[in-house]
DNA sequence: CTCCGTGCAAATGGTTTGCATCTTA
DNA sequence: TAAGATGCAAACCATTTGCACGGAG
């Protein structure tokens, strides 16, 4: 997805498209596009690169508001928050050592779907080889 | 898993079997046998009836060795902590309600295993019908 | 009798809230 | 110019930590 359609969206629903909200998008969209589970402090620190005075607050608010809005999701691990991209795959989140891979597996999908579960998001916790 | 099978594994790693651990283990053994997914605060108030001198640091180290044992797992949502029982299955948890019901699906664990993930917890995040 | 475990209180860290100020539409 | 967004500080809440006391082995 497009910062460009991001911000459509939120303009079709009424909300205002400020400089924060954009570098937030930004930020945020570049990480997911790089298959990337940025946890809040992440993209805080990222965007606080571009944008020195944006409140932590503001920022949470933000990813809130794309959160509800069905743009991105996110998941909790070690008491902190990782956000990640809508579109179906599971994430495998190495307890040994905090790193959360990727899989896209179409039938695990489709096997949840037939049980009548729409996922938002798919985590994994496991023990995860190589350290 | 019964609990003393749960104390004998403890005791086999040379960790103390105190009046606290075993009714710690008893009540979450209870619920997990029941297929329920107590919060941290689930189980302290429950322990808190039998043990009302109990302190929450006490559990939440008891929980820990649990954990850290493998006697049992768990998952994080909304900020709070929900411990599981170790058998492969799926939690579904509904954004909309924070219920959390368990699905039981070999061809998913299977996928993963194929994959070279051996699951501790299985979470997937989704809008549940029915309110 | 010796550690390990417990309980208390204080500290920590992520997130939320209240409110005055600023800005988008 | 009015409703909504931001930034700051304080509040919140789950969890962790430090330490003296107590009990399991």
């Amino acid at each position: 997805m497009e910062s460009t359609q991001v911000v459509q969206v939120l303009r079709d629903r009424g909300y205002r498209v400020t400089p924060q909200r954009v570098e937030v998008i930004n930020i945020v969209l570049e990480k997911l596009a790089k298959r990337e589970h940025p946890t809040f402090n992440d993209i805080l620190n990222e965007v606080k690169q571009k944008m020195p005075s944006i409140s932590a607050s503001t920022v949470y608010s933000i990813l809130r508001l794309l959160e509800d809005s069905g743009l991105v999701t996110s998941f909790e691990h070690n008491g902190r928050t990782y956000y990640d991209s809508v579109s179906p795959h599971i994430n495998v989140v190495c307890v040994n050592s905090d790193k959360v891979i990727d899989i896209v597996d179409e039938n695990v999908v489709n096997l949840l779907r037939e049980r009548g579960v729409q996922p938002l998001a798919i985590t994994v916790k496991a023990l995860c080889a190589g350290q």
